[in-house]
DNA sequence: AATTCAAGAAATGAATGCAAAATAGGTTCT
DNA sequence: AGAACCTATTTTGCATTCATTTCTTGAATT
């Protein structure tokens, strides 16, 4: 059978048990948007590969009235695509796609600066310089993951620093959307253009320090646009030497 | 008898037959979604009143389990809040809330604005100055209708010179949400503000014609900066006169 | 008279059932 | 042999049904 889901088939038995995560939802057709976002995000089921109810709801436990509910949902985050009386397929993105995502990416982490400079506070300001450093230090040694984490947190730290949920919430919806593609991309950083990263991100906290919200807003959209494209060549390579992550099954 | 809902009750008979947007959904479930979309978007639910949803039903015409699907999608897109086993609310934006959809919002306007520079034609931005000269006209008449309209029209249009379509789909989507007291933010204006406003317009206007993309996002976002203020002091002043509860009717 | 409690009614959350559409498989025809 | 067509199976979309939970209402108690 084609079967694009991996059975790692964890039947929903406690709602949200014993995970650290404050994820509340106590109906079960929130936990399996959860467990379902998450299990999309993480990339287990492949690009455009299709996505059967009644293998999930096996695979979930449940019966299809919650898992088509949190189909729905998924479907309007742009996580997947629902073709009628076809059933829902993981969103393929297309070239075009990423770099408006990644557009608004930086739009939405250009904003946050923008924000951040009205109200941070120099503890916060201190803790991103630490984070900062300790960058430096995997970037020293060539350490790609760890450089790539801490890069996020430092990202996340100022979207926090914008004290505004509302930004949190869809800056997090964007990021999941383009989560595989992101990590690979930090993957494709060339020496020069990691070296570039290091600087881009030495002026951010310049910015910072100095509540210089315009400047800051520029710095980070022009940081971002730079990610931009070294993920979108990247994919681009990726693509043409026929990597595509294809429909598994085939 | 508690019925927070007019009985505007039109079945839906053909799905989306004859409407002139461009609405595809041919499913019932996307037909519902549309039409309740608007449906709480355009107010006819009073804010914070309970959804029930067997009188949705009944007013669409159909079963449960499309309306619920369509709430939980329309709970996801932020319109309305589900209280477990207590059933669908719509939401009630609380001042802070407010203030952090205008500043996304902002964000986002600027984020077009930038945007636009890139690639926008010298006929879209006559296109949008012929826009400008009307609403002049509308703000010389004091006509507020006629101005607001146009407004919105002129910031529509910077975001459609973005080229980018999620850009585009998460400005409605925002833009829906905070639709009602943006409509009546608008008819807040002070004299004063209004001017302020126009010269704001203006200044737009210019840094499009030369393509400056920070300046312009920088303008952009204290013109929505502007309205905020403005939207929020009147919304602080309904509520404190106690007429929170909006519009139903008109 | 007010409060508390309880039983019935109603509404929600989820599962099941049924009709229509799509897919797969085999057959026929060129 | 290959393409087109027709039928059987699967899958999807929606309605209906069942089980809990919440709300209502009325009676009993203090």
């Amino acid at each position: 059978m084609k079967s694009a889901i991996p059975e790692t088939g964890v039947p929903i038995t406690q709602p949200a048990a014993g995970n650290g995560s404050d994820r509340q939802e106590a109906s079960l057709h929130g936990e399996v948007l959860l467990r379902l976002r998450d299990y999309v995000v993480e990339g287990n089921i492949p690009e455009g590969a299709r996505v059967p109810e009644r293998q999930l709801c096996e695979m979930l436990g449940i019966s299809r009235t919650p898992l088509r509910e949190a189909l729905k949902v998924l479907a309007a985050e742009g996580l997947i695509e629902l073709l009628p009386n076809r059933g829902a397929r993981v969103r393929q993105l297309s070239q075009r796609d990423l770099e408006e995502l990644f557009d608004v990416m930086a739009g939405l982490e250009s904003l946050a600066g923008r924000l951040a400079c009205e109200l941070i506070t120099d503890e916060e300001i201190a803790a991103i310089e630490r984070l900062h450093y300790e960058m430096y230090g995997h970037y020293l040694h060539r350490d790609m993951h760890g450089y790539f984490q801490i890069n996020q947190q430092i990202h996340e730290s100022i979207v926090a620093a914008a004290r505004n949920e509302t930004l949190k919430t869809t800056y997090a919806n964007f990021a999941g959307r383009i989560r595989r593609v992101r990590y690979s991309a930090n993957f494709a950083r060339k020496r020069q253009r990691w070296g570039e990263a290091m600087r881009e991100h030495e002026a951010i906290l310049d910015a910072l320090r100095r509540r210089a919200a315009s400047e800051l807003s520029d710095i980070l959209f022009q940081h971002l646009r730079n990610k931009r494209s070294a993920a979108i060549d990247h994919l681009a390579e990726g693509r043409d030497a026929g990597l595509e992550t294809a429909p598994q099954g085939d």
